[in-house]
DNA sequence: TTCTATGTTAAAATTTTGTTAAGTGAAAGG
DNA sequence: CCTTTCACTTAACAAAATTTTAACATAGAA
């Protein structure tokens, strides 16, 4: 599952390079840009969940281009990491008003960026999902993903990470079929490449735990030739 | 009509009013102290509901000031975030216990102050009131934050600083799982960029500490794949 | 039937966590 | 100062759980 889209600004290929080969391995989706005009039009183009924002550019500057998308009433939501070569204060409270959310100085230590990265996304997800995520109820089933906990009749279901990640993919849209490589890509995170009875095998596993406590009812329809869905539930006598 | 009143207290103008923009923008009240001894004299007079303290201040630093307010009966109520500028100093905050309820390394960016600063006001609306001055008490095991003690089976721990946070994070919400990544932020800071295998060592060492106590129960349980959550103690049903 | 997509199973491969021990640095105490 | 102690970090390896791979079985459609 893609963790959010980041975008690079980075004129210097090597580092840009680098922080991308990163990313990807975290689990992001990159885009990368190599000067400020780039940079704006690519947010345009791919709506980054982040931007990792060199202050030195040519073109347009990484100060230019931040306050540029804090002004701008679509794009001002888009957290933005600053790197910056120069470690002096003014600059980074300079920034901090432009709207930057945290600042890098190079150089830095991938794991550095990265966690910081990674603590943006948690706290954006924070922001927007404490107030509504009650988890999902359909049938006997009850999905909880706080406590990442599922129950089947009342019975805790013990899933593995890719279970609950597919059965929660699958109920959270009942009656629509998703197929191998969507449900590749979004929990997997990769192109679906060629044959693999992977995500068979992990739905396999899924009814076999459901089983467990009622054969009667199989809640995960197969829908030959394109994927699977979660059976659509009428409305309770 | 006003979402609440803000005391912010710092002594770089441009930082102070920096934050008064933003909190006045979100639609709250401002009321504003360049030094601890200002800051208590307004927390008096204008009766806050929230406290954004300076570590470092003239005249009574901020600290002091924290201690003061903390000790004092009327106002030990009033939630405290307090904002320094380094990491070393966040554990002088949470070492001490001094009441803060939570912090924000400079530089900040306004988002997150914004957004901690709500999250305070989200937490004043919600219920617990009894529990958090009193500590938690939970199954056999009980914790009081105001004298750093933990004991298990009415038998004291013996818990190191991070120990303490560890267990007090993870009893605060029982059932719900923190991932390492969040207890790292949560306890280490945010600047903090160690290994994630560091919180194992620590859940094992508490895990020794009550093993040793009563071996049949384990408070802590490992979601695997994601972190670790406070065992949820059934009381009814 | 025959072909193909899916079901099923077991074992191999990989990842994650448990556990121990050594190393580091700061505070405490002589 | 110097030594000792303590909390914490890091690394290494073991153990356990999870995931992938592969091989074969079965069911449905033409």
């Amino acid at each position: 599952m893609s963790k959010g889209r980041v975008l690079v600004v980075d004129d210097e290929d090597n580092i840009r390079e680098l922080i991308v080969f990163n990313l990807k391995q975290q689990g992001f989706e990159t885009v990368e840009a190599i000067d400020g005009i780039e940079a704006i039009r690519k947010v345009e183009e791919q709506k980054p969940d982040l931007i990792l924002l060199d202050l030195m550019l040519p073109k347009m500057d990484g100060l230019e281009v931040c306050q540029k998308l804090c002004y701008s009433e679509k794009y001002s939501s888009i957290p933005i990491i600053m790197l910056t070569a120069r470690s002096e204060e003014i600059d980074k409270v300079l920034g901090l008003e432009m709207g930057a959310d945290d600042y890098v100085t190079k150089p830095f230590s991938p794991r550095e960026l990265m966690a910081r990265v990674k603590a943006i996304f948690r706290r954006m997800n924070q922001i927007q999902t404490v107030e509504q995520r009650d988890g999902l109820k359909i049938g006997n089933l009850r999905i909880d993903p706080s406590r990442y906990l599922v129950t089947f009749y009342d019975v805790e279901l013990g899933l593995t990470p890719k279970e609950f990640e597919l059965i929660y993919s699958l109920a959270m849209t009942p009656g629509k079929v998703l197929t191998r490589d969507v449900l590749l890509e979004k929990i997997w995170g990769y192109e679906y490449m060629g044959d693999t009875r992977t995500v068979d095998v992990h739905i396999r596993r899924l009814r076999k735990k459901m089983e467990d406590i009622n054969s009667d009812i199989d809640y995960i329809e197969t829908v030959r030739g394109v994927g699977y869905r979660f059976k659509e539930l009428k409305n309770e006598k």
